[in-house]
RNA sequence: GGUGGGGUACCGAAGCGGCCAAACGGGGCAGACUGUAAAUCUGCUGGCUUAUGCCUUCGGAGGUUCGAAUCCUCCCCCCACCA
C-alpha cells in the first residue's frame, strides 16, 4: 500500500527546510506503514486572503506529495478569527466576514487548491466546528498550558516587546488556537512556512499536553517576491496569484531579479531532479533563456501549456519585437461639445495614467506614444477616430473617439 | 489614576510662523542602456482643459495672525514609565 518508508522520507524531505524532529516522523510512518493506516497531514490557511500565490503554492506542492504516498491531507480553514475578527490590526486589516463572504472565499480557494491538489482525496475543515463551541472555562484551561515567558519567545513577539511596539492580548490566542487545531485533529504532521514554526511547534506542545502523541512539523522555505527581497506577498505586490491571468503572471517572472532565479527554480518549478541540475547549471551561463524557461513552466503548472505558450508569445511581441500586442483592450470615449479631445484627458480616461497632472507628467519624460509616435506636444489634441495610445513599455489602449452628440438638458 | 513622548503625503521619517505641495529614505512610475519588466544610471512621484494660476493636504474642531504643518484652546487616538 505505501511506498518503502525511506522513499517516502526522500520525497517528503525534498525542497523542505527543515523536519522537526525527522526521527519521529521516520517513527509515524514506519508505525503507518506497519499498520496499513494514513497519517494525518494538515495545514491551515486564512480565509481572509483567498488569492492564493505561487508562495503558498510551495507547501501546497508538499501536500499534494502526501497525497500521493497515500497520506490524508486536511485543509484547515482558519473561518473562526474570521469571523471574530483582529481587533489588534496587526498587519494590515483582517476583517471580519461574515457567513456568506466565508463560504465565497472558501469556493474561491477551492478552485485554486484543486488546481495542484487532488480534490477526491482532501479533506476541508472549518475550525469554527471545534473552537465556536468551546466554553470560557476549557480557555482557560487552555491557556494555562503556557506561559507568557515562553510566548515571547516567538520573533516578532519578541521583537515588539523589544521595541515597545504593542501586542494585544489576542495575539497570544491566535497560536493557541492554531496548536488547538493540531489536538482537535490529532494531526500526524503540520506544514507551514519558516514564519509559522513557533505556531507548529505549539502544536506539538499542546498535543502533549492533551495526551497525544505530538505532530511532526515539516517546515517549508518562504518564497521571496518578485522584488527579490521581501516574502512573497499580495500586499507588497511582488507575487504571482495561481489564477492570475497568464500574461501579467509571466511578465512577473521575468521581471525577478537574477539574483532569484535558482531560488525559485528549485522552489517553484516543480521540476524533477534531473532537469532541475540541468537548469541550474543553465541559470548562470543563459540567464534569460533560462527565466524563460521558468516563466513558461510556472504559468503552464496553474494556467495549462497552451495559455503559457500565449503568454510567451505575447511578451515576446511586446518586449523583444516592440510590436502592439494582438488583442488589445478598447476604450470608447465620446467628445462632449468639442472638436477634439486633450491627450491628457484621453490617457486619464482610458485607464493609463490616474490623473491628468500624472498624464502631463508622463508626456513630459516621453512615455507616451500615439499610434506608435511619441508625443512632444503636451497639448496635442485628438480628434474623432481610433488610435493606439501607449503609456510605458508595457501599456497599451486602442481608444475610439467618438464625436460627441450629447445636447444635454440644459441647451 | 499620575508623569512624560507622539499622531506629517503610499510607507518610514524631517520640518516647529512666511522661501512648504512640505527635506531625506523606501516603494511606485518613466527614460537611457540591455540579455528580460535583471543589473546600472537619470528623472518624476496631491488634484485641476495645462496654468511663473487656482484648489485640497500635515489626527479632529475652533482660535490668534497680513500669513499656521509650525503658536493657543478643547477633543480623539497611540506609546513609555510609574501606580
Amino acid at each position: 500500500m505505501f511506498l518503502p518508508v525511506d522513499e517516502q522520507i526522500r520525497r517528503i524531505r525534498a525542497g523542505a527546510e527543515s523536519i522537526v524532529p525527522a526521527d519521529e516522523l521516520v517513527a509515524k510512518l514506519e508505525r503507518s506503514a506497519r499498520e496499513a493506516r494514513p497519517l494525518l497531514i494538515k495545514q491551515g490557511f486564512d480565509p481572509t486572503r483567498p488569492d492564493l500565490h505561487i508562495g503558498h503554492a510551495v507547501s501546497i506542492h508538499k501536500l499534494r506529495t502526501f497525497q500521493e504516498l497515500g497520506h490524508r491531507v486536511v485543509f484547515v480553514m482558519g473561518d473562526f478569527t474570521a469571523r471574530v475578527g483582529d481587533p489588534s490590526g496587526r498587519d494590515e486589516t483582517r476583517p471580519v466576514l461574515s457567513e456568506e463572504e466565508i463560504e465565497s472565499n472558501l469556493a474561491t480557494y477551492e478552485d485554486q487548491v484543486f488546481r495542484i491538489l487532488d480534490p477526491a482525496a482532501t479533506e476541508i475543515r472549518k475550525n469554527s466546528e471545534w473552537l465556536a463551541g468551546l466554553a470560557l472555562a476549557d480557555i482557560l484551561r487552555l491557556t494555562s498550558q503556557y506561559t507568557v515567558a515562553r510566548m515571547l519567545e516567538r520573533d516578532d513577539f519578541a521583537a515588539r516587546h523589544r521595541e515597545g511596539r504593542p501586542i494585544s492580548l489576542v495575539e497570544f490566542l491566535y497560536p493557541m488556537m492554531q496548536a488547538y487545531d493540531s489536538v482537535a485533529l490529532r494531526a500526524d504532521v503540520e506544514l507551514g512556512g519558516t514564519d509559522q514554526r513557533f505556531n507548529l511547534l505549539l502544536g506539538r506542545t499542546l498535543q502533549e499536553r492533551a495526551g497525544q502523541e505530538p505532530q511532526v512539523c515539516l517546515i517549508m522555505p518562504l518564497l521571496r517576491g518578485t522584488d527579490g527581497r521581501r516574502k512573497m506577498s499580495k500586499s507588497y505586490d511582488n507575487y504571482i496569484g495561481i489564477s492570475m491571468e497568464a500574461e501579467e503572471a509571466f511578465g512577473r517572472v521575468m521581471s525577478i531579479p537574477d539574483s532569484l532565479l535558482d531560488e525559485w527554480l528549485v522552489l517553484a518549478s516543480g521540476a524533477r531532479p534531473g532537469e532541475l541540475a540541468e537548469r541550474r547549471a543553465g541559470a548562470a551561463t543563459d540567464p534569460l533563456a533560462t527565466k524563460r524557461w521558468l516563466a513558461e513552466r510556472i504559468v503552464a503548472r496553474y494556467q495549462g501549456a497552451a495559455a503559457a505558450g500565449n503568454a510567451m508569445e505575447a511578451f515576446d511581441r511586446i518586449h523583444r519585437r516592440r510590436q502592439v500586442p494582438e488583442n488589445l483592450a478598447t476604450t470608447a470615449l465620446s467628445l462632449g461639445e468639442g472638436e477634439a479631445m486633450w491627450i491628457g484627458h484621453v490617457l486619464r480616461d482610458s485607464g493609463l495614467a490616474p490623473s491628468s497632472s500624472e498624464a502631463g507628467r508622463l508626456i513630459r519624460q516621453g512615455a507616451v506614444r500615439v499610434d506608435g509616435g511619441v508625443v512632444e506636444d503636451r497639448d496635442l489634441r485628438l480628434g474623432p477616430g481610433a488610435y493606439v495610445v501607449q503609456r510605458g513599455k508595457r501599456s497599451f489602449v486602442r481608444v475610439l473617439i467618438q464625436p460627441g452628440k450629447l445636447t444635454p438638458d440644459g441647451e
